[in-house]
DNA sequence: TAGATTGTTAATCGATTAACAATC
DNA sequence: TAGATTGTTAATCGATTAACAATC
């Protein structure tokens, strides 16, 4: 009720957007004031048209004939509606590599992530810090979510551990699942989750590289 | 030519693809011997249209009525599609947190991937190995996949150098390449690229959550 | 004014879904 | 045989692209 528009997005525009955030953040460093729909799509190898139709969905300032998009405005417009100014707190489970390098990314406070406990079952770990944020026992999880509101999950443990991981967060009430484990997780209907599916990625790259076969686009 | 179909496949059939291996995978290790388009569908969530389909593009032999697939027949049809059988030869180069973890991680040998070495420029870990795997200075990179006839080159350095390793890979002659880091490059048209993009799969969960707006499906 | 760019509507393209004959 | 499932063709749905009036 506090955004202009209720019209359903494609996940394809939803995707887009961090790209143009990021772009814009760029260009604007670089002390550029305005941009145009076609220098956009240019950088990022789209059409124009799809630059606009896609901010249109976002932008509350209109952009001006001839000129185009304030950046900083159009930033502004682009993160709000992407939810980046609204905190999301999240804890992540399987503080193995790569929970070590999530937990220590920076990155994440760029999209309104913020990583407030990791939780793993071995003991030689729990009570030790990682980038000062704490690592408890993964028998403590489930309280913890419940009683701190955490709304997202995200799993970093070993394919064989994902789904009773995943059922104990579905359990405690959190609203999302962010899974890096290699495997297919299911969960109840509430709950929404997103494969970070490299083998997805490898799919398509292997498919490039063996060219035995005519991959569209 | 030595394929059945030269038919143009989607990109999302073929993210798909890895899914139906996977799972394929397990259900043979449960002592399973053949299985239905319907039963897939269901355990991953989607019709048994778009698994028939998916399926027809890859299969040589073919599924029975009223029984389905022979699954390992099915698997190595999947799997010789996908190039998995195929040993693709890699670097990766920007050997911190992640990509030690992405050099130390052994399930990409079920993808066909192998990677062979890292490049760094921090010679404190020059000279030293990972899983094995040597890391060797950022300066003999070109020279190393020109040689050895690299088709894939992996990065996961700090965003402000990943269009300088880029450009140093496609003079190399590269084939494709894996972008980590969070930035867009730009690279000639003969280099295929994939980002690994989580700021796109943050965005979608992000979306999620603050539940401000539609999001299709 | 002329020209570039916006925002939106209409046309196209392609993927998903539904329907169904063939088959074991 | 009857019923379930395959493989494929036709219908639908939705996203992308093209076209264009409005505007600075």
């Amino acid at each position: 009720m506090e955004d202009k528009k209720r019209t359903p997005i494609s996940i394809a525009t939803l995707q887009r957007m961090p790209n143009y955030i990021s772009y814009l953040k760029q260009v604007l460093g670089e002390g550029c004031e305005y941009i145009s729909s076609v220098a956009l799509a240019e950088v990022l190898q789209i059409t124009p048209t799809v630059v606009k139709k896609d901010l249109s969905f976002a932008t509350i300032t209109e952009g001006k004939p001839k000129i185009g998009f304030y950046i900083p405005e159009l930033i502004k417009d682009l993160e709000h509606f992407m939810g980046y100014d609204n905190v999301k707190n999240a804890v992540i489970v399987g503080i193995g590599h790569l929970g070590s390098v999530l937990l220590s990314y920076p990155g994440f406070a760029n999209y309104g992530l913020n990583i407030i406990a990791g939780f793993d079952k071995n003991q030689d770990i729990v009570n030790t810090k990682i980038n000062g944020k704490e690592i408890m026992s993964i028998d403590k999880l489930e309280e913890f979510v419940s009683t701190n509101g955490i709304k997202l999950g995200i799993i970093t443990v070993p394919k064989q551990f994902a789904q009773g991981v995943a059922t104990k967060l579905a359990k405690a009430g959190i609203e999302a699942i962010w899974n890096f484990a290699p495997t297919h997780i299911i969960v109840p209907n509430d709950v929404v989750i997103k494969n970070e599916d490299m083998a997805a990625s490898l799919a398509w790259l292997s498919k490039q590289l063996v060219k035995n076969f005519i991959v569209k686009k």
